[in-house]
DNA sequence: TTGACATGTCACCGATAGGTGACTAGTATC
DNA sequence: GATACTAGTCACCTATCGGTGACATGTCAA
Protein backbone atom coordinates (compact mmCIF):
# COMPACT_ATOMS: atom_id res chain seq x y z
CA UNK A 1 0.00 0.00 0.00
CA UNK A 2 2.79 2.41 0.85
CA UNK A 3 5.04 2.42 -2.65
CA UNK A 4 2.26 1.42 -5.37
CA UNK A 5 2.17 4.46 -7.32
CA UNK A 6 5.60 5.57 -7.08
CA UNK A 7 6.86 2.16 -8.62
CA UNK A 8 4.17 2.32 -11.40
CA UNK A 9 5.58 5.65 -11.95
CA UNK A 10 9.31 5.08 -12.76
CA UNK A 11 8.23 1.55 -14.80
CA UNK A 12 5.77 3.39 -16.92
CA UNK A 13 7.68 7.15 -17.44
CA UNK A 14 5.43 7.89 -21.00
CA UNK A 15 2.50 6.03 -20.12
CA UNK A 16 0.64 9.71 -21.06
CA UNK A 17 -3.20 9.27 -20.26
CA UNK A 18 -2.98 7.30 -16.72
CA UNK A 19 0.12 8.43 -15.72
CA UNK A 20 0.05 11.95 -14.26
CA UNK A 21 3.04 13.82 -15.83
CA UNK A 22 4.90 16.54 -14.02
CA UNK A 23 4.17 19.97 -14.59
CA UNK A 24 7.01 21.86 -16.80
CA UNK A 25 9.63 23.44 -15.02
CA UNK A 26 9.05 27.15 -15.01
CA UNK A 27 9.03 29.08 -11.35
CA UNK A 28 7.55 31.77 -12.23
CA UNK A 29 4.60 30.72 -13.76
CA UNK A 30 3.44 28.36 -11.50
CA UNK A 31 4.04 31.14 -9.12
CA UNK A 32 1.81 32.91 -11.16
CA UNK A 33 -0.47 30.35 -10.90
CA UNK A 34 -0.34 30.19 -7.33
CA UNK A 35 -1.25 33.57 -7.04
CA UNK A 36 -4.21 33.77 -9.69
CA UNK A 37 -5.49 30.77 -7.66
CA UNK A 38 -5.95 32.87 -4.47
CA UNK A 39 -8.42 35.67 -6.38
CA UNK A 40 -10.16 32.31 -7.95
CA UNK A 41 -10.82 30.70 -4.91
CA UNK A 42 -11.76 33.53 -2.90
CA UNK A 43 -13.97 34.85 -5.59
CA UNK A 44 -15.96 31.04 -5.90
CA UNK A 45 -15.49 30.41 -2.15
CA UNK A 46 -15.15 33.28 -0.12
CA UNK A 47 -12.27 33.95 2.51
CA UNK A 48 -13.66 31.38 5.11
CA UNK A 49 -12.64 29.08 2.83
CA UNK A 50 -9.64 30.36 1.84
CA UNK A 51 -6.59 28.07 2.71
CA UNK A 52 -3.49 26.35 1.21
CA UNK A 53 -5.12 23.38 0.31
CA UNK A 54 -7.79 25.17 -1.85
CA UNK A 55 -5.34 27.20 -3.46
CA UNK A 56 -3.15 24.46 -3.94
CA UNK A 57 -5.67 23.00 -5.19
CA UNK A 58 -6.98 25.85 -7.50
CA UNK A 59 -3.86 25.99 -9.20
CA UNK A 60 -3.28 22.34 -10.21
CA UNK A 61 -0.14 22.66 -8.01
CA UNK A 62 1.07 20.99 -4.81
CA UNK A 63 0.66 22.89 -1.98
CA UNK A 64 4.03 22.47 -0.80
CA UNK A 65 5.34 24.96 -3.46
CA UNK A 66 3.21 27.77 -1.39
CA UNK A 67 5.41 26.99 1.21
CA UNK A 68 8.54 27.32 -0.86
CA UNK A 69 7.42 29.97 -2.71
CA UNK A 70 6.03 32.20 -0.37
CA UNK A 71 6.82 30.98 2.83
CA UNK A 72 3.50 30.45 3.35
CA UNK A 73 -0.23 31.32 3.66
CA UNK A 74 0.28 34.90 4.86
CA UNK A 75 3.37 35.80 2.82
CA UNK A 76 1.09 34.82 0.11
CA UNK A 77 -1.66 36.56 0.96
CA UNK A 78 0.64 39.71 1.31
CA UNK A 79 2.35 38.98 -2.20
CA UNK A 80 -1.68 38.78 -3.46
CA UNK A 81 -2.68 41.95 -1.55
CA UNK A 82 0.15 44.16 -2.49
CA UNK A 83 -0.51 44.82 -5.81
CA UNK A 84 -2.83 47.50 -4.50
CA UNK A 85 -5.80 46.62 -7.12
CA UNK A 86 -8.51 46.46 -4.65
CA UNK A 87 -9.01 49.75 -3.86
CA UNK A 88 -10.29 52.27 -6.26
CA UNK A 89 -7.83 54.94 -6.35
CA UNK A 90 -8.93 58.43 -5.44
CA UNK A 91 -8.48 59.50 -9.29
CA UNK A 92 -10.60 56.97 -11.15
CA UNK A 93 -13.15 58.61 -8.12
CA UNK A 94 -13.34 61.82 -9.61
CA UNK A 95 -14.75 60.89 -13.18
CA UNK A 96 -13.40 61.51 -16.74
CA UNK A 97 -12.02 64.49 -16.03
CA UNK A 98 -10.90 65.96 -12.80
CA UNK A 99 -10.76 69.48 -13.69
CA UNK A 100 -14.50 69.53 -14.51
CA UNK A 101 -14.87 67.72 -10.87
CA UNK A 102 -12.61 70.28 -8.80
CA UNK A 103 -14.56 73.03 -10.66
CA UNK A 104 -18.15 71.20 -9.78
CA UNK A 105 -19.95 73.62 -6.75
CA UNK A 106 -19.11 71.52 -3.25
CA UNK A 107 -23.03 69.85 -3.06
CA UNK A 108 -22.54 68.50 -6.61
CA UNK A 109 -19.05 67.52 -5.94
CA UNK A 110 -20.01 65.51 -2.78
CA UNK A 111 -22.63 63.64 -4.47
CA UNK A 112 -20.71 62.46 -7.47
CA UNK A 113 -17.99 61.32 -5.28
CA UNK A 114 -20.46 59.09 -3.51
CA UNK A 115 -22.03 58.25 -6.80
CA UNK A 116 -18.46 57.01 -8.51
CA UNK A 117 -17.52 55.20 -4.89
CA UNK A 118 -20.44 53.57 -4.95
CA UNK A 119 -19.82 52.15 -8.72
CA UNK A 120 -15.97 51.75 -7.71
CA UNK A 121 -16.40 49.19 -5.02
CA UNK A 122 -20.01 47.32 -7.06
CA UNK A 123 -17.65 46.75 -9.59
CA UNK A 124 -15.17 44.90 -7.70
CA UNK A 125 -16.22 41.63 -6.04
CA UNK A 126 -13.19 40.57 -5.05
CA UNK A 127 -12.60 43.93 -2.63
CA UNK A 128 -16.44 43.68 -0.81
CA UNK A 129 -15.02 39.79 -0.21
CA UNK A 130 -12.00 40.94 1.75
CA UNK A 131 -14.12 43.79 3.42
CA UNK A 132 -16.04 41.39 4.70
CA UNK A 133 -13.80 39.20 6.30
CA UNK A 134 -11.72 42.81 7.33
CA UNK A 135 -15.07 42.73 9.78
CA UNK A 136 -15.09 39.70 11.09
CA UNK A 137 -10.84 38.98 11.61
CA UNK A 138 -7.49 40.81 11.46
CA UNK A 139 -5.09 39.09 9.61
CA UNK A 140 -1.88 39.91 7.15
CA UNK A 141 -4.23 40.80 4.40
CA UNK A 142 -6.39 42.51 5.67
CA UNK A 143 -3.95 44.48 7.44
CA UNK A 144 -2.55 45.49 4.15
CA UNK A 145 -5.61 46.96 2.63
CA UNK A 146 -6.34 48.76 5.59
CA UNK A 147 -3.45 50.68 5.75
CA UNK A 148 -4.13 51.37 2.14
CA UNK A 149 -8.10 52.06 2.90
CA UNK A 150 -6.20 55.13 5.73
CA UNK A 151 -4.38 56.68 3.30
CA UNK A 152 -7.41 56.77 0.80
CA UNK A 153 -9.75 58.06 3.36
CA UNK A 154 -7.17 61.09 4.00
CA UNK A 155 -6.84 62.15 0.46
CA UNK A 156 -10.58 61.17 -0.05
CA UNK A 157 -11.31 63.94 2.44
CA UNK A 158 -9.10 66.29 1.05
CA UNK A 159 -10.46 66.28 -2.79
CA UNK A 160 -13.87 66.20 -1.36
CA UNK A 161 -13.70 68.74 1.30
CA UNK A 162 -13.32 71.88 0.12
CA UNK A 163 -14.25 74.42 2.08
CA UNK A 164 -16.83 73.36 3.84
CA UNK A 165 -15.14 70.42 5.28
CA UNK A 166 -13.84 73.49 8.05
CA UNK A 167 -16.85 75.58 7.87
CA UNK A 168 -20.25 72.91 8.60
CA UNK A 169 -20.12 71.33 11.71
CA UNK A 170 -20.35 67.89 11.68
CA UNK A 171 -19.88 67.07 7.75
CA UNK A 172 -16.14 64.75 8.42
CA UNK A 173 -18.62 63.00 10.92
CA UNK A 174 -21.44 62.39 8.62
CA UNK A 175 -19.24 61.50 5.41
CA UNK A 176 -17.36 59.29 7.34
CA UNK A 177 -20.75 57.67 8.57
CA UNK A 178 -21.69 58.10 5.11
CA UNK A 179 -19.01 55.98 3.96
CA UNK A 180 -19.29 52.89 6.55
CA UNK A 181 -22.81 53.03 5.46
CA UNK A 182 -22.03 52.12 1.61
CA UNK A 183 -19.61 49.77 2.94
CA UNK A 184 -21.77 48.31 5.22
CA UNK A 185 -24.34 48.27 2.23
CA UNK A 186 -22.42 46.76 -0.35
CA UNK A 187 -21.15 44.28 2.27
CA UNK A 188 -24.52 43.04 3.18
CA UNK A 189 -25.82 42.74 -0.65
CA UNK A 190 -23.44 39.83 -1.35
CA UNK A 191 -25.84 38.03 1.28
CA UNK A 192 -29.00 39.77 1.43
CA UNK A 193 -31.15 41.36 -1.32
CA UNK A 194 -33.26 43.84 0.86
CA UNK A 195 -32.03 46.04 3.46
CA UNK A 196 -34.56 48.45 5.22
CA UNK A 197 -36.89 48.23 2.35
CA UNK A 198 -34.50 48.84 -0.50
CA UNK A 199 -33.23 46.30 -2.79
CA UNK A 200 -29.12 46.56 -2.46
CA UNK A 201 -28.43 44.35 -5.26
CA UNK A 202 -30.02 46.06 -7.95
CA UNK A 203 -29.13 49.54 -9.83
CA UNK A 204 -32.78 50.55 -8.94
CA UNK A 205 -31.64 50.39 -5.21
CA UNK A 206 -28.47 52.19 -5.09
CA UNK A 207 -29.45 54.95 -7.60
CA UNK A 208 -32.14 55.93 -4.74
CA UNK A 209 -29.33 55.82 -2.09
CA UNK A 210 -27.48 57.89 -4.33
CA UNK A 211 -30.44 60.39 -4.93
CA UNK A 212 -30.66 60.29 -0.91
CA UNK A 213 -26.98 61.45 -0.76
CA UNK A 214 -27.38 63.92 -3.34
CA UNK A 215 -30.19 65.64 -1.99
CA UNK A 216 -28.82 65.88 1.87
CA UNK A 217 -25.75 67.46 0.13
CA UNK A 218 -27.69 69.88 -1.46
CA UNK A 219 -29.84 70.33 1.31
CA UNK A 220 -26.54 70.90 3.40
CA UNK A 221 -23.73 72.49 1.33
CA UNK A 222 -26.19 73.93 -1.95
CA UNK A 223 -25.68 77.73 -0.46
CA UNK A 224 -21.98 76.92 0.80
CA UNK A 225 -20.14 75.81 -1.89
CA UNK B 1 -6.44 0.05 26.63
CA UNK B 2 -10.15 -0.58 25.65
CA UNK B 3 -11.64 -1.54 29.25
CA UNK B 4 -9.23 0.34 31.62
CA UNK B 5 -11.58 2.99 32.59
CA UNK B 6 -14.82 1.70 33.02
CA UNK B 7 -13.12 -1.14 34.89
CA UNK B 8 -11.69 1.24 37.46
CA UNK B 9 -14.70 3.30 37.36
CA UNK B 10 -16.76 0.18 38.03
CA UNK B 11 -14.35 -0.90 41.19
CA UNK B 12 -13.80 2.80 42.88
CA UNK B 13 -17.36 4.04 42.71
CA UNK B 14 -16.60 6.54 45.09
CA UNK B 15 -12.99 7.08 44.51
CA UNK B 16 -14.46 10.90 44.60
CA UNK B 17 -11.33 13.34 43.83
CA UNK B 18 -9.90 11.19 40.59
CA UNK B 19 -12.47 9.82 39.10
CA UNK B 20 -14.72 11.61 37.09
CA UNK B 21 -18.06 11.61 38.29
CA UNK B 22 -20.80 11.91 36.34
CA UNK B 23 -23.25 15.03 36.75
CA UNK B 24 -26.53 14.78 38.51
CA UNK B 25 -29.51 14.01 36.48
CA UNK B 26 -31.21 17.19 35.20
CA UNK B 27 -32.10 17.35 31.87
CA UNK B 28 -33.54 20.99 32.30
CA UNK B 29 -30.53 22.62 34.20
CA UNK B 30 -28.38 20.60 31.47
CA UNK B 31 -30.27 22.48 28.54
CA UNK B 32 -29.34 25.21 30.39
CA UNK B 33 -26.12 24.86 30.70
CA UNK B 34 -26.09 24.19 27.17
CA UNK B 35 -27.95 27.55 26.26
CA UNK B 36 -25.49 29.52 28.62
CA UNK B 37 -22.11 28.35 26.72
CA UNK B 38 -23.09 29.61 23.50
CA UNK B 39 -22.96 32.94 24.80
CA UNK B 40 -20.29 32.16 27.04
CA UNK B 41 -17.93 31.10 23.51
CA UNK B 42 -19.82 33.43 21.56
CA UNK B 43 -18.37 36.13 24.22
CA UNK B 44 -14.70 34.95 24.33
CA UNK B 45 -14.00 33.30 21.14
CA UNK B 46 -16.24 35.24 18.72
CA UNK B 47 -18.27 33.11 15.85
CA UNK B 48 -15.06 31.78 14.24
CA UNK B 49 -14.52 29.21 17.01
CA UNK B 50 -18.61 28.36 17.94
CA UNK B 51 -18.65 24.71 17.42
CA UNK B 52 -20.07 21.85 19.33
CA UNK B 53 -16.89 21.04 20.43
CA UNK B 54 -16.22 24.42 22.07
CA UNK B 55 -19.83 24.97 23.69
CA UNK B 56 -19.65 21.21 24.96
CA UNK B 57 -16.53 21.97 26.75
CA UNK B 58 -17.63 25.05 27.64
CA UNK B 59 -20.54 24.19 29.82
CA UNK B 60 -18.39 20.66 31.08
CA UNK B 61 -20.74 18.63 29.16
CA UNK B 62 -20.66 16.06 26.36
CA UNK B 63 -21.42 16.99 23.09
CA UNK B 64 -23.44 14.08 22.31
CA UNK B 65 -26.25 15.99 24.57
CA UNK B 66 -26.33 18.63 22.02
CA UNK B 67 -27.14 16.82 19.40
CA UNK B 68 -29.61 14.64 21.68
CA UNK B 69 -31.25 17.95 23.22
CA UNK B 70 -31.33 20.15 20.11
CA UNK B 71 -30.54 17.76 16.91
CA UNK B 72 -27.79 19.94 16.28
CA UNK B 73 -25.63 23.10 15.93
CA UNK B 74 -28.02 24.71 14.13
CA UNK B 75 -30.53 24.22 15.77
CA UNK B 76 -29.13 24.86 19.56
CA UNK B 77 -28.13 28.43 17.78
CA UNK B 78 -31.46 28.99 16.67
CA UNK B 79 -32.64 28.09 20.33
CA UNK B 80 -30.27 30.23 21.75
CA UNK B 81 -31.02 33.39 19.02
CA UNK B 82 -34.90 33.01 19.48
CA UNK B 83 -34.92 34.55 23.11
CA UNK B 84 -35.01 37.85 21.08
CA UNK B 85 -32.30 39.82 23.32
CA UNK B 86 -29.93 40.89 20.75
CA UNK B 87 -31.11 43.56 19.07
CA UNK B 88 -32.30 46.79 21.42
CA UNK B 89 -36.28 47.52 20.92
CA UNK B 90 -37.65 50.46 19.81
CA UNK B 91 -39.32 51.45 22.80
CA UNK B 92 -35.39 51.11 24.42
CA UNK B 93 -34.17 53.89 22.05
CA UNK B 94 -37.05 56.54 22.96
CA UNK B 95 -35.13 57.79 26.24
CA UNK B 96 -37.13 57.15 29.77
CA UNK B 97 -40.04 59.10 28.75
CA UNK B 98 -41.22 58.12 25.66
CA UNK B 99 -44.15 61.13 25.51
CA UNK B 100 -41.40 63.50 26.15
CA UNK B 101 -39.26 61.95 23.46
CA UNK B 102 -42.21 62.18 20.36
CA UNK B 103 -42.79 65.68 21.40
CA UNK B 104 -39.58 66.55 20.53
CA UNK B 105 -38.97 68.71 17.41
CA UNK B 106 -37.71 66.38 14.21
CA UNK B 107 -34.35 67.16 14.21
CA UNK B 108 -34.20 66.69 17.93
CA UNK B 109 -35.97 63.53 17.86
CA UNK B 110 -33.83 62.35 14.76
CA UNK B 111 -30.69 63.13 16.68
CA UNK B 112 -31.80 61.55 20.02
CA UNK B 113 -33.16 57.99 18.45
CA UNK B 114 -29.21 58.03 16.66
CA UNK B 115 -27.73 58.42 20.66
CA UNK B 116 -29.86 56.30 21.87
CA UNK B 117 -29.24 53.88 19.21
CA UNK B 118 -25.18 54.23 19.21
CA UNK B 119 -25.45 53.46 22.98
CA UNK B 120 -28.11 50.53 22.82
CA UNK B 121 -25.81 48.63 20.49
CA UNK B 122 -22.51 49.43 22.41
CA UNK B 123 -23.73 48.06 25.55
CA UNK B 124 -24.42 44.81 23.71
CA UNK B 125 -21.17 43.44 22.76
CA UNK B 126 -22.71 39.79 22.08
CA UNK B 127 -24.85 41.42 19.35
CA UNK B 128 -22.16 42.99 17.70
CA UNK B 129 -20.31 39.49 17.30
CA UNK B 130 -23.38 38.32 15.69
CA UNK B 131 -23.58 41.27 13.59
CA UNK B 132 -20.22 40.50 12.34
CA UNK B 133 -21.08 37.18 11.65
CA UNK B 134 -23.89 37.85 9.45
CA UNK B 135 -21.63 39.71 7.11
CA UNK B 136 -19.78 36.97 6.57
CA UNK B 137 -21.79 34.13 6.36
CA UNK B 138 -25.36 33.44 6.93
CA UNK B 139 -27.00 30.53 8.90
CA UNK B 140 -29.71 29.82 11.44
CA UNK B 141 -28.70 32.19 13.82
CA UNK B 142 -28.26 35.29 11.57
CA UNK B 143 -31.36 34.65 9.30
CA UNK B 144 -32.88 34.55 12.77
CA UNK B 145 -31.78 38.34 13.90
CA UNK B 146 -32.70 39.07 10.55
CA UNK B 147 -36.17 38.72 10.61
CA UNK B 148 -35.89 40.41 13.58
CA UNK B 149 -33.88 43.70 12.46
CA UNK B 150 -36.53 44.01 9.41
CA UNK B 151 -39.32 44.01 11.70
CA UNK B 152 -37.22 46.81 13.48
CA UNK B 153 -36.37 48.88 11.01
CA UNK B 154 -40.33 49.28 9.99
CA UNK B 155 -40.82 50.51 13.32
CA UNK B 156 -38.29 52.45 13.96
CA UNK B 157 -38.90 54.43 10.55
CA UNK B 158 -42.14 55.05 11.94
CA UNK B 159 -41.35 55.97 15.09
CA UNK B 160 -38.31 58.49 14.17
CA UNK B 161 -40.05 59.59 10.42
CA UNK B 162 -42.54 62.15 11.27
CA UNK B 163 -43.60 64.61 8.56
CA UNK B 164 -40.62 64.99 7.60
CA UNK B 165 -39.88 61.39 6.23
CA UNK B 166 -41.94 61.91 3.51
CA UNK B 167 -41.61 65.68 3.05
CA UNK B 168 -37.69 66.02 3.28
CA UNK B 169 -36.48 63.88 -0.21
CA UNK B 170 -34.17 61.64 0.52
CA UNK B 171 -34.09 61.53 4.09
CA UNK B 172 -35.53 58.03 4.37
CA UNK B 173 -32.34 56.85 1.86
CA UNK B 174 -29.69 58.82 4.28
CA UNK B 175 -31.00 57.76 7.54
CA UNK B 176 -30.56 54.26 5.95
CA UNK B 177 -26.85 54.76 5.28
CA UNK B 178 -26.64 56.28 8.62
CA UNK B 179 -27.80 53.07 10.33
CA UNK B 180 -25.86 51.30 8.24
CA UNK B 181 -22.65 53.77 8.97
CA UNK B 182 -23.13 53.17 12.96
CA UNK B 183 -23.68 49.34 13.00
CA UNK B 184 -20.54 49.43 10.13
CA UNK B 185 -18.04 51.41 12.74
CA UNK B 186 -19.25 49.38 15.97
CA UNK B 187 -18.62 46.31 14.04
CA UNK B 188 -14.93 47.72 13.26
CA UNK B 189 -14.51 48.80 16.51
CA UNK B 190 -14.25 45.37 17.80
CA UNK B 191 -11.27 45.01 16.04
CA UNK B 192 -9.87 48.71 15.27
CA UNK B 193 -9.26 51.57 16.95
CA UNK B 194 -9.20 54.35 14.37
CA UNK B 195 -11.63 54.58 11.60
CA UNK B 196 -11.14 57.60 9.49
CA UNK B 197 -9.19 58.98 11.66
CA UNK B 198 -12.05 58.52 14.53
CA UNK B 199 -11.33 57.08 18.02
CA UNK B 200 -14.27 54.53 17.58
CA UNK B 201 -13.43 52.37 20.53
CA UNK B 202 -13.68 55.57 22.58
CA UNK B 203 -16.99 57.75 24.44
CA UNK B 204 -15.12 60.64 22.53
CA UNK B 205 -15.15 59.56 18.83
CA UNK B 206 -18.68 58.24 19.06
CA UNK B 207 -19.95 61.55 20.97
CA UNK B 208 -18.33 62.99 18.03
CA UNK B 209 -20.28 61.31 15.50
CA UNK B 210 -23.88 61.48 17.82
CA UNK B 211 -22.45 65.31 17.27
CA UNK B 212 -22.08 65.47 13.45
CA UNK B 213 -25.30 63.28 13.04
CA UNK B 214 -27.13 66.15 14.97
CA UNK B 215 -25.26 69.09 13.38
CA UNK B 216 -26.50 67.47 10.14
CA UNK B 217 -30.18 66.85 11.63
CA UNK B 218 -30.59 70.65 12.72
CA UNK B 219 -29.38 71.43 9.51
CA UNK B 220 -31.50 68.87 7.46
CA UNK B 221 -34.73 69.56 9.41
CA UNK B 222 -34.22 72.12 11.95
CA UNK B 223 -36.88 74.67 10.45
CA UNK B 224 -39.36 71.62 9.43
CA UNK B 225 -40.38 70.02 12.76
C1' DT C 1 29.32 12.83 -18.80
C1' DT C 2 28.50 13.77 -14.38
C1' DG C 3 27.15 15.98 -10.35
C1' DA C 4 24.68 19.97 -8.03
C1' DC C 5 20.67 22.28 -7.76
C1' DA C 6 15.98 23.44 -8.32
C1' DT C 7 11.26 22.07 -9.61
C1' DG C 8 7.57 19.36 -8.80
C1' DT C 9 5.06 15.03 -6.61
C1' DC C 10 3.76 12.14 -3.00
C1' DA C 11 2.94 10.21 1.51
C1' DC C 12 2.42 11.23 5.84
C1' DC C 13 1.95 13.81 10.47
C1' DG C 14 -0.74 15.96 14.46
C1' DA C 15 -4.68 18.73 15.55
C1' DT C 16 -9.28 19.54 15.29
C1' DA C 17 -13.81 19.54 13.18
C1' DG C 18 -18.59 17.31 13.17
C1' DG C 19 -20.86 13.23 14.18
C1' DT C 20 -22.21 8.32 16.05
C1' DG C 21 -22.58 3.77 18.59
C1' DA C 22 -22.03 1.52 22.76
C1' DC C 23 -21.91 1.65 27.42
C1' DT C 24 -22.96 3.02 32.58
C1' DA C 25 -26.06 4.23 35.83
C1' DG C 26 -29.92 6.80 38.07
C1' DT C 27 -35.20 6.77 38.14
C1' DA C 28 -39.81 5.72 37.70
C1' DT C 29 -43.36 2.26 36.93
C1' DC C 30 -45.57 -2.13 37.36
C1' DG D 1 -37.67 -6.17 43.25
C1' DA D 2 -37.46 -6.64 38.11
C1' DT D 3 -37.89 -3.82 33.96
C1' DA D 4 -38.00 0.08 30.71
C1' DC D 5 -36.44 4.43 30.02
C1' DT D 6 -33.18 8.03 29.86
C1' DA D 7 -29.29 11.28 31.38
C1' DG D 8 -24.67 11.21 30.95
C1' DT D 9 -19.90 9.32 29.53
C1' DC D 10 -16.59 7.33 26.57
C1' DA D 11 -14.26 5.73 22.54
C1' DC D 12 -14.11 6.04 18.01
C1' DC D 13 -15.10 7.38 13.07
C1' DT D 14 -14.23 10.28 8.79
C1' DA D 15 -12.90 14.60 6.79
C1' DT D 16 -10.07 18.43 6.56
C1' DC D 17 -6.81 21.64 8.21
C1' DG D 18 -1.75 23.46 8.14
C1' DG D 19 2.65 21.66 7.67
C1' DT D 20 6.92 18.59 6.58
C1' DG D 21 10.25 15.00 4.93
C1' DA D 22 11.50 12.11 1.27
C1' DC D 23 11.83 11.31 -3.34
C1' DA D 24 11.86 11.74 -8.54
C1' DT D 25 13.40 14.39 -12.36
C1' DG D 26 14.54 18.35 -15.59
C1' DT D 27 18.39 21.76 -16.23
C1' DC D 28 22.72 23.59 -16.32
C1' DA D 29 27.60 24.19 -15.25
C1' DA D 30 32.04 22.00 -14.63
Amino acid sequence: MIETTPVAHALVPEASATAPRPRPRDREATRDRILQAVGEVLARDGFGKLGVNAIAKQAGVDKVLIYRYFGGLPELLQAWGGSGQFWPHVTDLLGDDPHTFLALPTAQRYAQFFDHFIDALRARPLTLEIMAAEVVERNELTAILETEREQWGEEAARTIGGAAWQTQPGLPGITLLLVGGVQYLLVRSRKIRVFGGIDIQSDEGWNELKASIRAMAQGLLGGHG
